[in-house]
DNA sequence: CCTCCACTGGAAACCTAGGCTC
DNA sequence: GAGCCTAGGTTTCCAGTGGAGG
């Protein structure tokens, strides 16, 4: 065995060794379902109400759920959806029961291609049309007698990107063997307007029961972290401040129980890092900060090559306005041999930005000099420029 | 009150790259 | 291989517009 094998073999010794702060980080995990749920007894029976008479193979309503991120409409779908699943197996009831994330699915037919996957049954994943997918799926459910329930979280998502037709063929899906419906619905949406986008068809029978979640207050905050950090944390090893502090944070904005966790889960892998004893509360600014920090720069180094263009002439140049950043910005192109996007386009990605949190964008008009979007970056211009360094082509332009 | 700038932003067509079915 | 499908990005076309200056 050679020398450098021994060094790492003692690095990887030395970290295994290492005293961490964490006993189970999983519990921190976004996609951790604890056993007891706090504050939310009336909305789990209430589910549970509304899903039970699946288990008697009959159809249970549709449901909505609302409200702002990290109130717990998710893990309580997905508490519930266990418990059933569990008694369901037991019994030998005939329902496959799905959960789904429209946002991370995309698109329509990846939604359909998830649903079907879960249902062990298999579409390929590109080819076939939306109504062709669907009418697999169909028949692969009533070739073996399963009724479905299919969870779908951010609902909205789905709607404001791809319309409300899937929904409509999915709660008008019927047959002899049930003729009150193949689909049982749970919807899960962020935003409280979404209704509006939906054909009064679709939002009568999608909205049978409706539930609220209200957000969190920093006392019950309190409470959850502290459960949760009893299962994650080694006892001594998470202090009263820093856990006050995450819920302060969390709750000052609206509630936010996930990220509350996401932000106690950082503070603890920072105090691994240094191998403190204790997560304190300098540990949760830090940990605010990066994840700050990695969110935007995530968001820059994934942008599409001319956006980063505009974006480096925003940063770079100063220029803020619509025709000023379109005419530097083709003369960067040309320096680097590109063919520029149209200006229609350039006016879209600007728009992008602004939606991405990176550029404010704000339409403004100077009369008789006509109008234009008026561009400012939203962030400071050297994290920016930061993050836009990690690209080789654009690194050279930027000084 | 009217004009007219420098755009905005909707709509539809188009292009590319993937893949299925027959 | 022909003839379909989809997604995602882009181009083309164009009607619409807030308000300074006449």
């Amino acid at each position: 065995m050679g020398a450098t094998s021994a060094k790492l073999i003692e690095a990887i010794d030395h970290y295994l060794s290492r005293p961490s702060v964490f006993k189970n980080k999983e519990a921190l995990s976004i996609h951790y379902i604890p056993d007891q749920l706090y504050f939310r007894d009336e909305q789990i029976l209430e589910l549970g109400h509304i899903l039970a008479p699946l288990l008697r193979s009959e159809r249970s309503s549709n449901a909505l759920l609302y409200g702002k991120p990290g109130t717990g409409k998710t893990v309580v779908a997905r508490f519930v959806m266990r418990h059933i699943v569990a008694k369901a197996s037991q019994i030998g009831c005939k329902v496959h029961f799905c959960y789904c994330n429209a946002k991370l699915a995309g698109t329509e037919y990846r939604l359909i291609l998830e649903v079907a996957r879960q249902a062990n049954v298999d579409l390929p994943f590109t080819g076939l049309s939306v109504a062709e997918a669907l009418s697999r799926l169909k028949a692969s459910l009533l070739a073996t007698g399963y009724r479905m329930l299919l969870i779908l979280d951010e609902i909205d998502h789905l709607v404001k990107h791809h319309g409300d037709h899937l929904l409509y063929e999915l709660t008008r899906s019927t047959s002899q063997q049930f003729p009150s419906g193949l689909f049982n619905l749970v919807g899960i949406s962020n935003d409280l307007t979404f209704k509006e986008w939906l054909d009064p068809r679709v939002l009568s029978s999608l909205a049978e029961e409706e539930m609220v979640f209200p957000p969190y207050t920093v006392e019950q905050l309190k409470v959850i972290l502290a459960a949760r950090a009893e299962s994650a944390f080694r006892s001594g090893c998470l202090s009263e401040g820093a856990l006050n502090l995450c819920a302060a944070l969390s709750g000052s904005e609206h509630g936010d129980a996930r990220r509350a966790v996401e932000l106690l889960r950082v503070a603890g892998e920072l105090a691994d890092r240094e191998q403190a004893a204790r997560v304190e509360e300098r540990h949760v600014e830090e940990a605010l900060r990066r994840i700050e920090h990695d969110r935007t720069t995530e968001a820059i180094t994934t942008l599409p090559l001319h956006a980063k263009l505009l974006l480096a002439v925003v940063v770079n140049d100063r220029a803020n306005s619509t025709g000023a950043i379109y005419e530097r910005y083709t003369k960067m192109c040309q320096q680097l041999g590109l063919n520029p996007v149209t200006r229609r386009r350039a006016s879209g990605i600007l728009s992008e930005l602004d939606v991405l949190g990176l550029l404010s964008v704000e339409v403004v008009s100077y009369g008789r000099y006509g109008r234009t979007k008026r561009v400012k970056p939203n962030l400071s211009v050297d994290m920016i420029k930061n993050a836009l360094r990690e690209d080789s082509i654009i690194a050279q332009l930027i000084n």
